[in-house]
DNA sequence: AGCGTCAATACAAACCTTTGTATTTTTGCC
DNA sequence: GGCAAAAATACAAAGGTTTGTATTGACGCT
């Protein structure tokens, strides 16, 4: 295993310094020309790659984009995430960085985690979601001017780059659909209290239950997990009598097909369910699971988009990203009762 | 932003020299106990972070693991891939590494990344998976020795450390099932040729054919997406006839859902079908998905283990780990045809 | 008292690049 | 041909750590 060809290497081999050939392959206009395409022909042939972290270490960049991973974590992640990772690394490479992914294992963990990106300087940029309007994560980032971008919105919104999915709407989507179910009663199940999209959807669902005459509604805050959503819904759907049941995410709605399986109940006769983030296998559930999407490429474009634009763009407030995504209802069956 | 406290920080602030307290810091015995905890307490109280980047430099190397993203990677991993990423970098932490992931668009384009990783020094070691026997980026890892695992064998299996799951009993497990049924024919829907896993359970369900009395067998060699398993059921299932699908992944078999339900016929019914990894939702289709699955925690964990073993523990052949890991068949139903 | 030993710490080089400044070479002009 | 200006290159320091070697001082031994 041969060492490794750095700068001096070329620069003993042409009889050179150091520093002009660093120069020359940085086309410094400082060198000679003739010199400066000697050099690189010479790095070319001796194969030379710049050492990544002797660069990082002068520099004091790290040339890598944190992404987190927020629990819960099971087998299966929202559809977005891959996406995510597959589209922001590929624009990263474009740049000659690359892809940290962090996972926290609890959600408490998650604050000690940026910290430590931060600290020690894991990485040069961060992207997150799941936030809470008063999000610790944020706003230590904000205090130490770290680059970041939210998948969500906070509470100091105006001051740092976000990008969100209307979750308002997609309650609203989900209770409108429900409600020509002519339910008894409308159950909303959303994450828990505190995070951002869980709220919005809370309140796109009330105030479509209100707007749709549905006056019987309960609230769920659990997390987005297929026992959760069936452990509820066991309790539930015991006392059939058309109840409706919203879901934030299709997790949730496929434990509610697993105890209405248990149960013997037909969903779309005995009960209706909403899912949400439109999973593999959702549209081949029976009945059709009726859920909402976004265009998932669009996302992880954006969020690459304004990841790149703080890293390296002006650094100025104007330069503050803000985007909406709206959901799009997939309506395919599961949101109506037969009889 | 207060700039960063480093060694030379603490060696000013104590009088003493950089060198004395990184020893201290490293426990070395050279220093004077009372010293090396009078260094430490000042270390802890001005809030050293030791500078990775420095570190790496030094050290050369990078305490980052990489793990390669295959393609095709559409809307979904499967289900394994979430619970290796968190798996992975919770172990990594624990030895202050942390996770890098890199993502091909192409297959094309992987054994240029395992290079740049390698050359570029992006990574200490590489996770990898989707092996062909004859793999260039194995046989590139092991002629530059750089620390790798597979998931899924080559051809030099006895010089790498590697984890695969059994496909080729995978295969027996779908096709058995489906004779069950007695289908006119079967037809195997497995991924692009060349790939361990695909060609291993084409043999199994081969193997299984034959001694199960089945002898219309079809191949079909095909990428692993939800369009490609419908665009093959399509052409398939117009001939009706008593046809068994064994598909290699869920998102096949979900295609062939998608096909049954153009075409009006039912499966379970006009058609058989078998999938695999047991994705989300595949539970609760209809009729629910006839699949295997493996135990991804477990896999998760020996992954990790044998990555971790490769960068700290000795370099010796005889440390190499190899692991094959059973499926186990979930019966659901698609696998049977009613009348 | 002098010498050797050992413990404790300081010095300095190295990892590889980048970049400010100094030095050398070339160019143009009178 | 000589001189100033400009161009091209060399020198050196810096970034934070690690680690081999040198230095200092104390101690015990004869």
């Amino acid at each position: 295993m041969n060492t490794r060809v750095g700068l001096k290497h070329i620069a003993e081999h042409l009889g050179l310094d150091v520093s002009t050939v660093s120069r020359a392959l940085r086309s410094d206009p400082r060198v000679k020309p003739e010199t400066s395409s000697t050099i690189r022909e010479a790095a070319e042939r001796m194969g030379y790659r710049p050492n990544a972290m002797a660069r990082a270490l002068k520099g004091g960049t790290t040339n890598r984009v944190a992404v987190l991973l927020s629990p819960p974590q099971q087998r299966f992640a929202s559809p977005i995430f891959l996406e995510l990772l597959s589209t922001l690394d590929q624009r990263l490479r474009g740049t000659g960085r690359s892809l940290a992914v962090f996972a926290a294992q609890e959600r408490s963990e998650e604050p000690e985690i940026v910290r430590a990106i931060v600290e020690d300087r894991l990485a040069d940029g961060i992207v997150l979601g799941r936030t809470r309007l008063e999000d610790p994560r944020v706003a230590y980032l904000m205090e130490t001017g770290f680059p970041f971008v939210t998948f969500g919105r906070t509470e100091w919104e105006q001051d740092h780059s976000w990008i969100e999915i209307d979750y308002a709407h997609a309650g609203e989507l989900a209770v409108e659909a429900l409600s020509l179910a002519q339910p008894n009663a409308l159950h909303v199940l959303s994450a828990p209290e505190g995070l951002r999209f869980a709220d919005q959807y809370v309140i796109g669902a009330k105030s479509a239950a209100l707007r749709c005459g549905l006056g019987n509604v309960v609230i769920h805050r659990i997390e987005m997990t297929e026992a959760m959503g069936e452990e509820v819904a066991m309790g539930l759907l015991e006392k059939n009598g058309r109840q409706a049941l919203a879901c934030i995410q299709d997790s949730l709605a496929f434990g509610v097909y697993r105890a209405a399986a248990k149960l013997g109940l037909a969903l779309g006769k005995d009960a209706a369910v909403f899912g949400g983030q439109n999973f593999p296998g959702s549209e081949h559930t029976a009945p059709p699971l009726s859920t909402f999407s976004t265009e998932d490429s669009r996302v992880a474009r954006l969020l690459s988009d304004v990841m790149l634009q703080r890293l390296d763009g002006p650094k100025d407030q104007q330069a503050f990203t803000h985007q909406v995504i709206e959901p799009r209802a997939l309506l395919r069956g599961s949101h109506l009762m037969d009889d």
